[in-house]
RNA sequence: GGAGAGAUGGCUGAGUGGUCGAAAGCAACGCUUUGCUAAAGCGUCGUACCUCAAAAGGGUACCGAGGGUUCGAAUCCCUCUCUCUCCGCCA
C-alpha cells in the first residue's frame, strides 16, 4: 500500500499517479474513510483517557463504600460510550485500510506514461534475433520435444496445462535450475527453500491479494494459497521484522514450482511451454535500503540478463509503460527471448523495484545505524529465471540442422554431454 | 488423531482484578573512571497510531489472536492459533 500521509499531504501526486496506471480507484472514498477514522479515533482516545483517570480514582476508593457504589454508577454510561465507540473505531479502520488497499503503487519518474503495452521501451538488445530457416520450427513441433515433454499424460494425470518432463526434458530443466542457483549463489544470493503453500497473510502482504484471489490455487481445507511464484513466500520471510540497516542489502533466491490458474487467458499463447499451469522457477528478491532500491534494480536486472547471455539466448530488454505496470510495481523491466522457431519474443523474466510498497503491507522495515530511526525497507524481485520459456529457448535457438539440440557451456556440467535430442 | 503443559519487551523471567507499558537480570547504546584491557558507577534503552506546520509536548493502544465478564483485565471466562512433552499413525 502507498503511505497514507503521502495521500493527505499530497493527494495530487497520488491522483496523477493512478491516472498514469490506469487506475479507476476512488480517492475521495480513501481519503473521505480515513478522515473519519481519525476523527473517531480522536474522540474514543478521549473517552478512554476519561475512563483511565477515572480509575485511578476508583482504586483509591475502599471497595463497596458508598461513595464506591456511586461512582461505579457514573461510570457505567462512560463504559458504554467507550465500547460502543470501540466497535465503531474497529469498523471505520477496516474501511480506511481496505479503501487504502485498493490504492496503486505509484511509477517511478523515468517510467514513460502510456495506457497499454505499445507504450512499453525496448532499452537494450544482446544476440541476434534470427529468422527460421529450414529446420527452426516452434518447440512443440520439435521431433526431440515430443519424447522430453509429456502432454497428454499430463492432462491424464492432472489436467491441461501440468505436462510431464521425461528424461533428456527433466535433466535439462533441472541443469536449468541448478545453474541458476548456483549463479544466484555467486552474485551473492542466499538459497532459500521455501514452503509451497502461504496463508492469506502472506498474500495480501505481496499483493496477490486481494485483487489476484482468482489466479491462485487455494486448498480446500485450509484455506491456504499455493505460490504462484517463490516472491510470496519469499518476501514474507522478513514480515513484521525490524531489520538492522547494516544487515541491508539482504539477497536472496529460491527455487519452487509456481501454480498459475492462468484464468481468462485460455487458447492465449498456450502452445507448448509458452504457457502452464505448474512451471519451475528461480526466484531472486532484495531487501534494500530506499536510498539505493534503483542502483539495486539495474544490478538485479544486471544478474537476471548475466544468466541469458550465459546460456546464448538472444534477449531484449523491455521498460514497462505506466499503463502495463502491475498494481504493486514502481519500475519493472521485463527480460523477453527470442524464440526463434515461432518468430516471438518470450518473457523468461520481469524485474521490479516496489520501493516500500510491499514493505508497507508486510510491515517489513529496517533501523538506521545512527538515531535508531525505524523506516519500510525496499523490497524488489526478479525471476532469475523461469524454466519452462528457457527450456523452449534452448531448444528453438539452439536447434542443428540435424535435429539435434547444443547444450550451451554453461549448462554442461549439469548434463554431461555436448547435445540433447539424438 | 488422543492426553497434558505453555505463549509477557532483543533474550531470560516476575507479575492471579485497580496507580502495570509492565519488576529484576542479561544484551545493546551513551557518559564517567582508567596507560590499555577488564571491572565498576551513572544514564538511556519496545512498537504503532492520533494530535501538532514541525519539533517539543500531550493522548491512546498493544503482555500469542479474537470475543466475553467488569466501573476497571497481562491477571477471570470462552473460542482459535502456535510451541513443547507423552501416546498413536506415518514419509
Amino acid at each position: 500500500m502507498i503511505s497514507i500521509k503521502l495521500l493527505r499531504e499530497n493527494p495530487e501526486v497520488v491522483r496523477q499517479a493512478i491516472v498514469a496506471k490506469g487506475s479507476d480507484c476512488d480517492l475521495e472514498a480513501v481519503l473521505a474513510a480515513d478522515r473519519a477514522w481519525r476523527d473517531e479515533v480522536v474522540r474514543v482516545d478521549a473517552l478512554r483517557a476519561k475512563q483511565k483517570s477515572a480509575n485511578t480514582e476508583m482504586a483509591a476508593l475502599k471497595k463497596g463504600s458508598p461513595e464506591f457504589l456511586e461512582k461505579v454508577g457514573q461510570l457505567k454510561g462512560l463504559a458504554a460510550e467507550v465500547k460502543s465507540g470501540e466497535v465503531r473505531l474497529k469498523e471505520l479502520e477496516a474501511k480506511a485500510r481496505e479503501l487504502l488497499l485498493t490504492v496503486p503503487n505509484l511509477p517511478h519518474a523515468d517510467v514513460p506514461v502510456a495506457p497499454d503495452p505499445t507504450g512499453n521501451q525496448t532499452i537494450a538488445t544482446w544476440g541476434e534475433s534470427l529468422p527460421a530457416e529450414g529446420h527452426h520450427r516452434p518447440h512443440w513441433d520439435l521431433p526431440c520435444f515430443g519424447r522430453m515433454v509429456d502432454f497428454a499424460r499430463g492432462v491424464k494425470v492432472t489436467g491441461a496445462g501440468f505436462p510431464f518432463f521425461v528424461g533428456e526434458g527433466a535433466r535439462l530443466a533441472r541443469a536449468l535450475v541448478q545453474f541458476f542457483l548456483e549463479e544466484g549463489r555467486a552474485a551473492g544470493y542466499e538459497e532459500v527453500a521455501v514452503p509451497l503453500f502461504v496463508n492469506a497473510e502472506s498474500a495480501l502482504a505481496t499483493g496477490q491479494l486481494p485483487d489476484k484471489e482468482g489466479q491462485m490455487y487455494q486448498t480446500v481445507e485450509d484455506s491456504l494459497y499455493a505460490i504462484p511464484t517463490s516472491e510470496v513466500p519469499l518476501t514474507n520471510f522478513h514480515r513484521d521484522e525490524i531489520l538492522e540497516e547494516a544487515q541491508l542489502p539482504v539477497r536472496r533466491c529460491a527455487y519452487s514450482p509456481c501454480f498459475r490458474r492462468e484464468a481468462g487467458s485460455y487458447g492465449k499463447d498456450v502452445r507448448g511451454l509458452n504457457r502452464v499451469h505448474q512451471f519451475d522457477k528461480v526466484e531472486l528478491v532484495k531487501w534494500v535500503h530506499p536510498d539505493n532500491s534503483y542502483e539495486e534494480l539495474e544490478s538485479l536486472r544486471a544478474d537476471a540478463e548475466r544468466l541469458l547471455k550465459k546460456l546464448e539466448l538472444p534477449y531484449r530488454v523491455l521498460l514497462m509503460c505506466s499503463g502495463d505496470l502491475g498494481f504493486t510495481q514502481a519500475k519493472k523491466y521485463d527480460l523477453e527471448i527470442w524464440a526463434r522457431g515461432q518468430q516471438r519474443w518470450l518473457e523468461v523474466s520481469s524485474c521490479s523495484n516496489f520501493e516500500a510498497f510491499q514493505a508497507r503491507r508486510a510491515g517489513i522495515r529496517f533501523r538506521a545505524r545512527d538515531g535508531g530511526r525505524i523506516d519500510h525497507v525496499h523490497t524488489l524481485n526478479g525471476s532469475g529465471l523461469a524454466i519452462p520459456r528457457v527450456f523452449v529457448g534452448i531448444l528453438e535457438n539452439h536447434l542443428q540442422p540435424d535435429g539435434r539440440i547444443r547444450v550451451p557451456e554453461a549448462l554442461r556440467p549439469w548434463l554431461d554431454s555436448e547435445t540433447l535430442g539424438g
